[in-house]
RNA sequence: GCACCCAUCGUCUAGCCCGGUCCAGGACACUGCCUUUUCACGGCGGCGACAGGGGUUCGAAUCCCCUUGGGUGUACCA
């Protein structure tokens, strides 16, 4: 049996990161098996659906690399339609034939009706589930009658009164009580089907073999096994994976910042950093690494490896993956990023250097970057800036004597200097000098070259630093020191 | 309310199914040291958890029960 397996979105917004991560486990899962990874489009929701969320949420799976072998864009003949508002009359088929068979019923009460039994049943201490008279079989043929006349009609099924019991992946075997749930929609009565109807039609329809999905959905599994039991079909594996949740341990929303993947994206995070961090969420390696690439998870993704608590969404380490993947790039790569990605005074600049001084600011940058936008900000702080850094360490410059002989001399030297950038060689020399003739050594000779021509006390290899520094920014700079030295 | 799910460092987790090798391991964060005549990167340490209570057992993080806490569902939403 080959598998497959689906993410079945509804266009109903952006793509959430919660399913971003349930569409990367079916994908590894597909992709670990040999199998089919299907995309199928749960529009069933008119009101809520549009064709534009629809496009990006496949946009943003497309920029994962989630890439579907199924789906509305790649239809396979044998199971398309992939998009449910285009299957209706396949839903509708296997509910009426669920009517004929007796296992579900057309329905005729009001809301009204169905409000008030409601709120007397739960008044009364009893589970508030359909107690109309329709569900009678005697009123069958009375029912019929009245919807072949034109009369509007839901679709209940009619729920046999007995216990389910489901042997999931990873929450083990679940038995579900008898008198869960009642006799529960399946078609509205505008004749559009309603979700764990339509997702067990597909499912079974689709040859879909292991369901992979949120939490959210393990009650709901009771329906579904049922409409399997009435459908005749093979029940598929379930694997119902923990959800996300904010750090107040609530559900994953706004408030808790981002929490769909286009604004990741327009972030410039990575995509494989992301998929990387959502994975760990929830699913554990299984020899306890924790930086990974999808390509190496795949031939060790199992479904025995996910946990069954929630986790909490937080970024602090999910920036530390990013840079970790950034950190394995190499150098070309992060030079076409920051041109392509990154904008800004200090990208124009960088986009004018010559391929030797854009492999070494990559150098100087990286170590300190955690997202591609680091880099130009680095060479922006490290290389473009003119500022001063003020705090402990500069004050303590400042105490020097030595600072200001430091300061003259190679002021002196920048200013007769005629090239444009300073080479490392002059840099040795004047260092040197520094060290012989004014007899200046140690943390004042460092320290204070440094600060002389950068305005700052921490940084980068000054000998790598400096060449890639315009003369006019030194010069700029120094006059700050200038002043601030007295 | 009722049903279902869950419960290990602040966070993500390993271990749990098949009790002893766990006075509980890793990672992030925080922190100390080393390296770097600076900072970052890196390396080596430190801090830090089995929710509580019963039971079973020679022995429980691991098995059972209860409590507490959290989550989900209970729609003619998905």
């Amino acid at each position: 049996m080959t598998v497959r397996v689906r993410f079945a979105p509804s266009p109903t917004g952006y793509l959430h990161i919660g399913g971003a991560r349930t569409a990367l486990y079916n994908y590894l899962f597909a992709k670990a098996t040999g199998g089919t990874f299907v995309l199928r489009v749960e529009d069933t929701d008119i009101e809520r659906s549009s064709s534009e969320y629809e496009k990006l949420q496949i946009e943003d799976l497309q920029w994962l690399n989630l890439l579907h072998d199924e789906g509305p864009d790649k239809p396979n003949p044998k199971y398309a339609p992939y998009r449910q508002s285009e299957r209706s009359h396949i839903y509708m088929e296997h509910a009426l034939k669920l009517v004929e068979q007796g296992l579900a019923f057309y329905d005729f009460c009001t809301d009204e009706e169905l409000e008030a039994a409601k709120e007397k049943a739960m008044a009364e201490n009893r589970d508030p589930h359909y107690e109309g008279k329709w569900r009678e079989p005697a009123f069958a043929a009375e029912a019929k009658a009245r919807v072949a006349a034109g009369e509007k009609a839901a679709i209940r099924f009619r729920s046999p009164k007995k216990p389910y019991t489901l042997h999931d992946k990873v929450k083990g075997t679940v038995v579900f009580p008898e008198n869960m749930v009642g006799d529960f929609v399946i078609v509205r009565s505008n004749g559009l089907p309603v979700y764990n109807f339509c997702c067990v039609v597909d499912d079974y329809l689709m040859d879909i073999t292991h369901v992979i999905r949120g939490e959210d959905h393990l009650n709901n599994t009771v329906r579904q096994l049922m409409i399997y039991e009435a459908l005749g079909a093979k029940l598929p594996e379930f694997a119902h994976v923990s959800l996300l949740i904010g750090a107040d341990r609530q559900k994953l929303s706004k408030r808790h910042g981002a929490t769909s993947v286009n604004l990741y994206r327009n972030d410039h995070y990575l995509p494989e950093a992301m998929l990387n961090y959502l994975c760990l969420l929830g699913w554990s390696h299984p020899e306890e690494k924790d930086v990974f690439t999808p390509e190496e998870i795949i031939p060790l993704f199992t479904l025995d490896r996910f946990s069954a608590h929630s986790a909490i969404y937080d970024l602090v380490k999910f920036k530390y993956i990013n840079g970790q993947h950034l950190k394995m790039k190499d150098n070309a790569e992060l030079i076409k990023m920051v041109e392509e990605f990154c904008e800004g005074a200090s990208v124009d600049f960088f986009k004018a250097q010559s391929t030797e001084w854009k492999n070494k600011a990559i150098d100087i940058t990286k170590p300190y970057s955690d997202f591609i936008t680091d880099i130009p900000k680095n060479i922006q702080d490290m290389i473009l800036d003119t500022g001063l850094e003020s705090g402990e360490q500069a004050d303590e410059i400042k105490t020097w004597e030595s600072s200001v002989k430091v300061y003259q001399f190679i002021k002196e030297k920048v200013d007769n200097y005629s090239a444009d950038y300073i080479s490392e060689a002059d840099l040795n020399a004047w260092t040197d000098s520094l060290k012989k003739d004014l007899g200046i050594k140690g943390k004042p000779l460092f320290m204070g070259s440094r600060f002389a021509l950068t305005g700052k006390a921490h940084g980068p290899d000054l000998k790598i630093l400096i060449p890639l520094t315009p003369v006019t920014i030194i010069k700029n700079r120094q006059a700050e020191v200038g002043k601030f030295l007295g």
